[in-house]
DNA sequence: TAATTAAGTTAGCCATGCCTAACTTGAACT
DNA sequence: AGTTCAAGTTAGGCATGGCTAACTTAATTA
């Protein structure tokens, strides 16, 4: 039914289930929690509302699995993250700038606008000369 | 007091408010409505919000002005937004997909990545058969 | 097996930011 | 001056997404 399109606080939570189940096999409640830095009651709360709207299977106390859904749009997210990510580490930019605006353009950008950032990351790693030039017309530093 | 950083709403309002300024000479409830397409009740609230807040003065049934605090804040995000508008005019993506984007974008760009895009941006200017190369590489289209 | 404790859940709360419906204010026209 | 009506405000409500405190479940340990 409710087919309206993902919050950005969905779209969080299932990029880091689809990254807990990658690394460690499964996804907890308090792991989730830590890793996204809040509190295990919010947790258990969106994860009731992921399965409720099909993003997810979840059994009490047990635990969740992806539903192809719920797959699909941590995918996409997760994609997103690391296209960004890698266009904007080719800038030079510190670490964890780059981390802290990843994590809120990420939901904000239109297939388009993606494809279109991820060819000029393709076409700039080509071009060491040109981004060289770009530091120094910075403070060179962050 | 609150010195609490501003969230993506407040940020909207304050470069919408400027903009009537500076386009009409005045910013009415009934404007600034119409233009962020939300209820005139919504916009009563959040500018008296905004003037608990110290960021605009507002006379009831009267008129507003920003204060010193809200101008600086309104100019800031107005920034963000032109920066990253031309960025994405470069990368020849439609005028729509870019004021979504933009739209999204601008309240997450650290002072450092906005600086490196701008950067990168009067580089590419320089670089139209780089530019052209991009356009190819995709689709060509949006 | 019984006790302990980590993990998970529930209940109740709050801030943000939007809405509609009903009312008030003030400007403009007669 | 009185009427009309656009603009503005207030009241009350709702969804989202957080929180803490108290309780339950289940895994571990003695
Ligand atoms: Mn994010
Ligand atoms: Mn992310
Ligand atoms: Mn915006
Ligand atoms: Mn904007």
């Amino acid at each position: 039914m409710n087919a309206s399109r993902s919050s950005a606080a969905v779209e969080d939570y299932l990029e880091r289930i689809l990254e807990l189940i990658n690394t460690k096999g499964y996804a907890r409640v308090v792991d989730i929690a830590t890793s996204l830095g809040i509190s295990q009651a919010s947790v258990t709360n969106m994860v009731q509302r992921l399965d409720a709207e099909a993003l997810l299977k979840y059994e009490k106390y047990r635990g969740m699995v992806l539903t192809t859904a719920g797959e699909t749009l941590a995918r996409n997210i997760a994609r997103r993250h690391q296209l960004l990510t890698d266009f904007l580490k080719l800038l030079g930019l510190d670490e964890r700038v780059i981390e802290h605006d990843v994590e809120g353009m990420e939901h904000h950008i239109s297939p388009s606008t993606l494809r279109a950032i991820e060819a000029l990351t393709a076409q700039l790693k080509r071009r060491p000369a040109l981004l060289a030039r770009l530091s120094k017309q910075r403070g060179a530093v962050s």
